[in-house]
DNA sequence: GTATTATGAATGAACG
DNA sequence: CGTTCATTCATAATAC
């Protein structure tokens, strides 16, 4: 458990994730198998994707009978479902980000996996952490450093406060705007499956009930008000 | 289908789902959210389903004039049905992922040339694809399952939840994840979900019994082989 | 509550 | 083949 799979809860801090809502869940999967189980889930709804749109594209060319899938209405069985896909994503405290940053600083050189290690160990010491986690931290700093770096350079580098605007990347001349990248809905997300059928609708309020009230068996909300 | 509601364990089953090997695997979820994602999946079958069925009326009604749902355009809307911002990187479809998963756990791992060149022929019917990108993504996929190997192998001992502790040989990443994903190839094939198999049915119902049993599948032990 | 930003994670491609 | 880079995606954090 760990590496491949994501945001390696180690098995450590069983309860840590909700305890401060006093809801200690336990945990009944490996990150590997949740993994795996949301992609099954991913894999559905890009099937439910295309059917519908097969439907709708039938449906428009002639009004069939019978079947009607005009009412599409997006209440979708799925709107919460992103609950579901829930993944707490590793976030590294405060003291962890020290350490990091310090170590970043000092021989970023190469993160060699051995060093990794190391450090893990030692971040394990101020809170949940695993490896990829640490490695992944140390890519995507560099990354980001190193963007940075590209955007200030090429062009102005002066008082042109180039947080994270996209100028150009050099290397590219089609490259989109990086803070366009936010949110494009493509992937085949399960909460924009919007369809109605009378068919199905029974099922489909069988669960209603049964996701409406998700929100509330996750404790995973950050504040608590 | 669309039912899963059988998961009487409760919160018992807590590790029990391992058999009596002693908790082989951790828990990430509360036995009340892995109910919820069963019956997601259960509804993704369902609703799958009922869209077939649709289908399959509507297309008996008529030999439907300009829509062939044979096997054109199922993975194109995924995949192309959407922005003009051509990425440079190849982006594997669902259906392409899936034979490219299949293959992968046949065996036929081998990289041959000549193989290659028959995987890509074959996944061109699904998108766009070169051999580059296959060669790559067989490369990619055993680094990052040997990778996966060296991570969870030597070191399965966690430090507050239960210890690995599964009789597992840790010579092959054989993991839940992996048959897993063995068994996923086997299901949601959109490619086979083109709307004329009666077969679908089937598949979908492959689910519903494994959601209804997911603890079967998920024991470590599984098939190391 | 919604929109935006920051950033952890995933992955195709490239480097050695 | 193993490792690293670059890009993209999803989500926690945050601003509005």
């Amino acid at each position: 458990v760990g590496e491949g799979g994501q945001h390696g809860d180690g098995a450590a801090g069983v309860g840590v994730a909700g305890g401060a809502n006093g809801v200690p869940y336990v945990k009944v999967m490996t990150d590997e198998q949740l993994e795996t189980l949301r992609k099954q889930i991913a894999i559905y709804a890009s099937i439910c994707e295309q059917l519908v749109e097969m439907h709708k594209t039938l449906t428009a060319q002639q009004d069939l009978a019978g079947v009607r899938l005009g009412n599409l209405y997006c209440d979708s069985l799925v709107n919460s479902g992103h609950k579901i896909t829930a993944r707490q994503r590793w976030t590294p405290t405060p003291v962890q980000l020290q350490i990091l940053e310090r170590i970043f600083n000092q021989g970023n050189g190469t993160p060699s996996k051995q060093k990794i290690k190391e450090i893990t160990s030692e971040l394990s010491q101020h809170g949940q952490i695993s490896e990829t986690n640490v490695y992944n931290w140390f890519q995507n700093r560099r990354a980001r450093s190193k963007r940075k770096q590209q955007n200030s350079a090429p062009n102005n580098a002066e008082s042109e406060a180039d947080t994270e605007v996209e100028s150009r990347s050099p290397k590219e001349e089609k490259t989109n705007s990086e803070m366009f990248q936010s949110q494009q809905n493509q992937a085949p997300r399960a909460e924009d499956l919007c369809f109605q059928s009378p068919e199905i609708s029974s099922e489909l309020h069988f669960v209603d009930s049964q996701t409406t009230k998700v929100e509330s068996m996750f404790p995973s909300d950050g504040r608590n008000e």
